[in-house]
DNA sequence: TTGTGAAGCATCGAAATCGATACATTACCG
DNA sequence: CGGTAATGTATCGATTTCGATGCTTCACAA
């Protein structure tokens, strides 16, 4: 007999929660983890994995973008970013250069070399998404591709509405004088 | 002008590749990194994350499951289960039995301490529900869930292809005589 | 112009993650 | 029975990630 259920019907809450295999949460957590382990192996020798990968495609979309763009494009850290940047310049994948009008900004644009590592990286996620869209079903997938845009919203929304709430002090503020 | 296009119709290929912000891959990646960001603050006082509340609340809904389980539904590498493992038991969220008729095997159950923890990583995580399910709406949500279902099952595949093809070298084998 | 705060990125230290491999136990096969 | 392979976890070393904080540059008001 099982320990404890934790996840039954609430009394009067506001809505019950399926087990964590059926919640969409987890379900984009396993969709993503698989990703991560096709993916890793593949770029190995590349020196690159999925995250990297992913921001070297979007530069080959863009062009060129600055640090901060690929930050809000990419949903992590400011600081993890960063340092990515930074290796992928030491691999010779993109350049770094400080903006002419505005020299706070950094902007990264891909060499030669990048743009291949983009073009090979397009070619695993050309495999990855046909599994994906085999698997959703032509019918499905702008319903699928829609919500998935929907909740990004959504969570967006709620992340930013955490960060202004419940802990609005200044980043930069001395001790309070 | 953009530098140079990476991902227009290719010549021969097989199948066209949308741009990085339209592609399922992609938007699977936003909404886990989203929920991370949500969710990691909030449990930062209990000494987990994200990835280590949905062990507890797998383990809470299961009652017991050994290491292998666990790396099983959580998709992640054995090794980084094993460390949690031992972390969370550190933390006295859970104990570690080796198995009485295999003693291969660690049996992992949650402790007081651990469901409390898995009530409160539910609380959060019916708030993120709320949100996707209210995001992709009530219409859409089976057709979502299913489809996500079908993705997960078929890069499940696609990865333990490629485990057993290209690389089928013993784990423990001696270099051969 | 001169502060004063904000914006943008880099860096720091602690911790988590990963792949590879070691270790211990069980399964299988002659 | 013995030995070889397979199974299940733990551990190792290198790297990555994260949050916090530092540093530089810009915006703007008095």
């Amino acid at each position: 007999m099982p320990t404890d259920r934790v996840d039954q019907q609430p009394h009067d809450e506001a809505s019950a929660l399926p087990p964590l295999a059926e919640r969409i949460s987890f379900l984009v957590h396993r969709v993503g983890a698989h990703m991560a382990r096709i993916s890793n192996p593949w770029f190995q020798e590349a020196g690159v994995d999925l995250v990297t990968s992913r921001m070297i495609v979007l530069l080959a979309e863009r062009g060129e973008l600055t640090a901060g763009e690929i930050v809000k494009v990419m949903a992590l850290p400011q600081s993890t970013i960063s340092h990515q940047l930074k290796r992928l310049e030491g691999l010779g994948y993109l350049t770094r250069e400080v903006g002419s009008e505005d020299s706070r900004i950094v902007i990264a644009r891909l060499t030669p070399q990048g743009i291949e590592v983009a073009r090979r990286s397009n070619a695993l996620s050309r495999e990855v998404v046909a599994e994906l869209v085999s698997a959703i079903g032509e019918d499905d997938l702008p319903i699928v591709r829609a919500a998935l845009k929907r909740a990004d919203a959504a969570l967006e929304a709620m992340y930013e509405a955490r960060q202004s709430t419940a802990g609005p002090r200044r980043r930069n503020a001395r001790p309070e004088s």
